[in-house]
DNA sequence: TTTACCAAAACTGTATACAGTCTAACGCGG
DNA sequence: CCGCGTTAGACTGTATACAGTTTTGGTAAA
């Protein structure tokens, strides 16, 4: 399960919302993820109604999913804006990461497999190739998502979504603020992590995730602004 | 904040849908935690509309929050029912809890105050008040509140909404198993863990969190079952 | 008595209509 | 030329209408 998807499922996994909502959510967490929708740009309700064939009532079932997920901001009677986190916001999610992921990887250092430790090297691999690609968003999706993998491989669900959400929350600022020498720096303290934990060095590999952690907000240059843009243009 | 206002409450602060859908989030959530609907008990849409002399559509938009706040259960084509969390569901929500909250008394440690130790022990009178009362709702409300309090206290907003969704979503569970000795039993432990706060024994403080968290655990008796009952009834 | 089937009622999913609010453009006065 | 008030258009918030599905109740056959 890729970052996007991950976005555009519903919190409640077994069904909710029928499946044109979640089409609607899908392409628009793809649209802003991607960075095709840049913060502050308004997302008109009839014109996205408009644009995938659906009245408005599914478009803002959308908006509202969309706006639990932080990808929006929803303003009363002004509509629907895409989110622009604040630093603060951002820092706040990375001291909650480390505080959590700290702890998980201690307990991962506690029930760690060769099967485990072979998931994760196969996951950084799959890193390394976005990155030589150049693809900003699948690197992107690809470094929060092994923090995920991690959770998941856990057999935590609870866990798994959690730090799923909020890595997706600050996707957008890390997408946006982190430069590709960064991004790579993050793949190489994955494949650290990752030796420690095959070690079961426990006290290492807890400090190497922190400082990775730690790292990647350092990493993020939080002073870039970029201006709304066109809305069809970006989801055609 | 307490408990309900912090479920009904949008994920998203500034703003999001209308007043009237909080109304009705508000009051089911209230009628779900204070256990006067048991879990299964389905939630027509109509009937809700009727009874809070709105339309379908607002009644929707509150159900979807709810099932967002895993307070109901959405099946497609079916309708809503009060959700039951499983015991593994409420098992894994507790070993995250363990982590969360670990770290956060460490980093709580690190920066507490007499005004914050204040905080926390009158927040503690207030439990005992609740207890001493036979307050079941009330005390199953506060003795969450205490950790999000903590959270809060340390500044960190992602981390005490977190921490408060977390606690929310296995406040049912929370609520229909646990014993008011077991209840009682928390209240101490929350004075013990202010104390090791307050004498800046970081170790300690740790470990008789992560003991208290262990105990809630275990005092949940996970084999009661309860059937579903009316809806007018319970909202009236 | 139990089971299978069918029809009607109830309910959910989606679209449309209407009312209230915001926004922006235009014109007027300074 | 600039600022302010007014008004028309656009948009959001809510209600209602309609279509498709599920549930339920009854009836008939085994």
């Amino acid at each position: 399960m890729n970052l996007t998807t991950r976005l555009a499922a519903t919190t409640v996994p077994d069904a909710s919302a029928g499946s044109t909502t979640h089409v609607i959510v899908d392409a628009l967490t793809k649209a802003i993820v991607e960075h095709k929708l840049h913060p502050g740009t308004k997302l008109a309700e009839q014109k996205l109604a408009d644009h995938f064939g659906v009245s408005r009532t599914l478009v803002r079932q959308a908006l509202f999913q969309l706006s639990q997920n932080r990808l929006i901001r929803l303003e009363p009677a002004r509509g629907a804006f895409v989110a622009a986190p604040s630093v603060l916001e951002a820092r706040q999610v990375f001291a909650v990461r480390r505080m959590l992921e700290a702890e998980m990887t201690r307990a991962f250092v506690q029930s760690v497999t060769p099967a485990k430790i072979k998931a994760l090297k196969a996951h950084v691999a799959q890193e390394k190739a976005a990155l030589l690609a150049g693809d900003a968003a699948g690197r992107t999706e690809l470094l929060g998502d092994f923090h995920v993998r991690m959770a998941e491989l856990m057999g935590n669900d609870v866990l798994a979504q959690l730090l799923g959400e909020l890595i997706s929350r600050c996707a957008l600022i890390t997408l946006m603020y982190q430069s590709a020498s960064a991004a790579e720096h993050s793949n190489d303290e994955h494949s650290e992590i990752i030796k420690a934990l095959a070690a079961k060095d426990e006290a290492l590999a807890v400090r190497l995730m922190n400082e990775h952690l730690l790292n990647v907000e350092r990493g993020l240059a939080f002073d870039r602004k970029v201006p709304p843009n066109d809305l069809s243009m970006a989801l055609s």
